[in-house]
DNA sequence: CCCTCTGTTATATGATCGGTATAACAGAGG
DNA sequence: CCTCTGTTATACCGATCATATAACAGAGGG
């Protein structure tokens, strides 16, 4: 899979890691056991510092979509406590919800969107 | 509206602050045309300097949720740019879209999750 | 007219974070 | 043994966050 890097983005890079390695999964470009590159081979591919995918990688394990062989280094494997997912969910989506309906943004229009990423990303 | 600061969140202070009046107003709590506080009582009403709430009411002003009249203060000021409103919420969206969608959660479960939030907002 | 309130701007300081750099360590193979 | 893996420690630089002090211009109120 590709991995994309905007240095000039306000994002953090180790986030954009993150956010492109998970989204990678959601589209079924990483699948359940596939190995992610070393942490030297990745930062020098992308030519960014190896701490900075260590950290990456770190926090991806912590967040439950990765586990760390020693040797064979990251490997996908999602973790899908799904209550405990749901309640991540539900704090992630208040603050987006919140402010769709000062701007108007019916539950409706909600709904269509996320069918929508849902077809993109299936 | 009571406004509470957590000071251990690693949420940046002025970020807590916009997140919680943006809340106030899609719960009806802040109305349109309704004054807050002024920058230098609301930080000494919550304890903290005048410029992180300065930079809040900046940013609020920027997303358009308030405007700002040199004699009265910040005013709620909702500028409900449809399109753009929509534009925002996808990017937003996509994200946390995928992650449930790694922990195996159905959009029928996502959907339920905005109902129920639009309901206790609203 | 003066006093007080408003947001705004300018500087400076300290703490934390993001990213880089160099280095070393332990474990697991080939 | 050599090489790969993640991991840890340390140091450095720059940006951001939050604080502090200070001053400015505009708009009322007494």
């Amino acid at each position: 899979m590709v991995i994309e890097i905007d240095f000039n983005s306000n994002e953090a890079l180790y986030l954009q890691l993150c956010n492109q390695i998970i989204t990678g999964i959601a589209t079924s470009q990483y699948h359940e056991g596939d190995a992610l590159p070393s942490v030297r081979q990745l930062a020098d591919t992308i030519g960014i510092n190896m701490h900075t995918v260590n950290k990456a990688y770190t926090v991806l394990r912590q967040e439950g979509y990765v586990k760390v062989d020693r040797r064979r280094g990251a490997v996908i494997a999602v973790d899908a406590d799904h209550a405990e997912a749901l309640g991540e969910l539900r704090n992630s989506l208040e603050m987006v919800v919140a402010r769709g309906m000062c701007k108007n943004v019916t539950k409706e229009e909600m709904h269509e969107l996320i069918d929508r990423i849902y077809e993109e990303y299936r």
